[in-house]
DNA sequence: ATAAAAAATTAGATGCATCTAATAATATAT
DNA sequence: ATATATTATTAGATGCATCTAATTTTTTAT
């Protein structure tokens, strides 16, 4: 396992992670998700199925093989545990840890990556809150609620994010959102799905799209 | 700086180190050192030399100019930051690290080393003894006397290494000589140059091949 | 059902890093 | 000094990952 380029694990990822959204992955999103051209998208697809990574038919949509979603799967494993490392031993800020696991992620050292892990403790969610695979490469796949799914007078934790773009982690800082935070609701709109929130001893109102993308676990 | 290929920063870290050992790099030491071709050598030559990384005339020895110094002792630098990481943070034996440092020193990422150098307490040398290039790419070279050079009877440090393969650092291992180890010279065969060694409570006989790869300063 | 738009494929080119085979220059040994 | 061996360069090919332009297939809208 893992004898691929780069590139290759590049599109694999994208693939699973594509998958996990819309059942049906197209050449189409699958360029522009990666800032490439349709014809280069195409072209890597053939190889893919020739490795069996995934299974590919002319003008269908794209699906992982087994084989394929285990070797992406690995892959995200590498980046997430190196995302909680560089959080939680090298003190990075969630939202600096993205492009550097995205390289680390490539990384062929086993050893690397079970140091990490030990270190961490074995953790099964990353510092965005999303699911690290196993050794596998198998996600356990949780189901989240977002904080929009609540009602008035509800106390919930945070417990994973829909994106977690850095300018939406920036934005949580500024208002003291992370993961584990308790929060209250004690209003909503229902004209725009706006959120009036507790949290400590402060108020704060957020956008039906904050909400969204928010996961929450009642506490 | 550092908008080099991983493939352009393996020749440069090579000129850089093989041209601390033997003044004048040649096409061929630079291919078997890399494990290729020399036309594969000479056509990169040509590349390097239009990037002005070094000075490059058909048939005559290579040189790094100082740009070509510079990115190359930045690469050193990532590589030996990195092997003092796994060491001191993540707890590897110094004979595991080189070839995750082989990789890690590609990543793109002042952040990232930075914290590493913080959190080491900005070392000067890496695990094996060898200098780390300070943030400029400057590398302060340190003349080491070999083993070989002290006379029976005086007490020295272990400093460095004139080669560090995993072999050869296994070997250490088993004979617990590491960075730091003190040592006292009792015997001295001038036939083949062989050591006897009081380490601690033990005696042990060092060959002279041994001797030459250990650096010692008096204490 | 047909036309128009969007998506996907094919064909052909480019740049990078590598190779082998052929040739040329330099160094070495007689 | 000449022949031989070594080292280096050129020429030309290959594989990978990408592109643009042209074509084909599928989808959508009228
Ligand atoms: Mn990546
Ligand atoms: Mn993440
Ligand atoms: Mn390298
Ligand atoms: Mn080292």
């Amino acid at each position: 396992m893992a004898i691929h380029s780069h590139t290759k694990e590049n599109y694999l990822k994208a693939l699973y992670l594509m998958s996990l959204e819309r059942e049906n992955v197209s050449i189409n999103e699958l360029a522009s998700r990666l800032n490439l051209k349709m014809p280069t998208v195409t072209s890597m697809m053939q190889k893919l199925a020739a490795d069996k990574l995934i299974k590919y038919e002319k003008y269908r949509p794209i699906q992982l093989t087994e084989k394929g979603k285990k070797e992406a799967g690995l892959i995200i494993r590498k980046h997430r545990l190196t995302e909680m490392f560089l959080v939680q031993i090298m003190n990075f800020g969630w939202e600096e840890v993205h492009d550097i696991a995205e390289q680390i992620e490539h990384i062929n050292s086993p050893e690397f990556f079970k140091k990490m892990d030990e270190m961490l403790g074995y953790p099964d969610k990353d510092p965005h809150g999303s699911p690290i695979p196993d050794r596998s490469g198998h996600i356990e796949l949780t189901d989240h609620k977002s904080l929009c799914d609540y009602q008035v007078g509800k106390t919930v934790k945070i417990s994973g994010l829909a994106q977690s773009h850095d300018e939406f982690l920036v934005f949580l800082n500024r208002k003291n959102i992370g993961l584990g935070t308790v929060m209250t609701i004690i209003g909503k709109e229902d004209y725009d799905g706006t959120m009036k929130i507790k949290l400590g001893k402060k108020e704060l109102v957020l956008t039906q799209t904050v909400c969204e993308q928010l996961f929450a676990e009642p506490v």
